[in-house]
DNA sequence: GCAAAAGTGTTGTGATTACACCCATGT
DNA sequence: ACATGGGTGTAATCACAACACTTTTGC
């Protein structure tokens, strides 16, 4: 009893915006328990793995996203009811990781286990305490939406303040004005104009931004 | 390699405002390894017992804090590096939890294993990596502090408004406005004037608040 | 020229700060 | 009376929203 056997695991909510709504990676389970319902991708960690490491390994290994290495990757929470897995006593370290659609479309496509489903309404039960999971993740990208750059990540290199001002509603949920949303944003220094416009638009292109170098690796929990 | 043993165990941050800084719970190791440095309370989970549970039993036992129950708990991160202890793997889920001084104040006075730590100035190496865990606490809070009644779990029933600013000023280390802080807070409805005022002051004395009964069971991560 | 969206100027409003001042209490 | 901190009024500042407007492209 004094240190009794844990499995550890951790499980990743990989999101990206589809179609103007906040999505998260599902994957189908093959195996017992809750065979055929959806899942978040995870796996159980090594003895002599780090948790990070490890959610990185899931990243490409499980979900095959080539971009794990520069993904914006982070701790969520840890769910450890004792009652979450039927089998034995799980504990889940869970993680967000941020992708642009580009990158988690293309997952899907390659593999047909995989699917997006939509953050604010799920459209079926999960396995495990799943939905939870996709709650906290949902709840904490809202939170750090305002103060840090964490939108950036759900996009391409190269992006309109259109792109941008979508990111944000798909995750708050709201509608933002225009004019301000511009203004905030070229006030906080995250993003630099490269002088580049979009194309193939039926009307006036505008101009697209990168995010700026010096906050490339930002964090802050 | 499926599933690996882990073992898993809570950390708990306890901290309290003690001579206008915020200070944080630390115990005497009486074994190895680091025998003789300052920890933070902490222990094994139970096989069949949630996180939660086993944070609130560490907080009774180990820390002899009666006010157990009520007291502001709250997961903060999970340290999971295989080298972070160096008998064997062990996945630690931190806690942070906030108590009145007076609560601490006894605990101490009453266990000699017990101390309180300046959470700034450490003044010491501490076990493990609690001196990490401490600094994720403390970051925690003062993300918090601004946009949830998290400082009342601070202070005593009733306390005045300089008590209040007081606590605020410990955990963002600036200086604060006078009236601006007063306005603000009068403005949350997190607060409730008693009609009471402070005694035994050699100046003039100040009207007593205690925190709005809609807010006692309030969170938000 | 027209439609559609990019992008800007102007004004108003609410929150917050800074500063000055008055108030109440113990000695 | 006076020292000390409690508490309030007022004006300035800032962030942001609302709205109207001009600009630029494809058709």
């Amino acid at each position: 009893m004094s240190h009794p056997p844990f499995a550890v695991t951790v499980d990743l909510v990989l999101m990206t915006i589809a179609d103007g709504a906040l999505s998260a990676l599902m994957q189908r389970r093959a195996e017992e328990p809750f065979t055929g319902y959806s899942a978040l991708p995870g796996g159980f960690v090594g003895v002599d793995e780090g948790l990070d490491d490890a959610a990185r390994r899931v990243l490409t290994d499980k979900a095959g996203l080539a971009g794990g290495d520069s993904a914006w990757l982070e701790q969520l929470f840890t769910f450890g009811d004792p009652q979450r897995d039927p089998r034995m006593r799980i504990v889940s370290v869970a993680y967000f990781a941020l992708f642009p659609h580009a990158v988690l479309a293309e997952a899907v496509l390659s593999r047909p286990d995989l699917r997006l489903t939509t953050v604010s309404n799920l459209g079926e039960p999960l396995a495990f305490d799943h939905a939870a999971i996709i709650a906290a993740a949902h709840g904490r990208l809202k939170g750090k939406l305002d103060y840090s750059p964490i939108a950036f990540a759900l996009l391409p290199e190269l992006f309109t303040l259109r792109d941008l001002q979508a990111v944000h509603e798909a995750i708050s949920g709201t509608k933002i004005n225009k004019p301000a949303f511009r203004r905030r944003m070229l006030g906080t220094n995250w993003i630099e104009p490269t002088g580049q416009r979009e194309s193939d638009t039926p009307f006036r292109p505008a101009e697209l931004y990168r995010k700026s170098a010096h906050v490339a690796d930002w964090r802050a929990d």
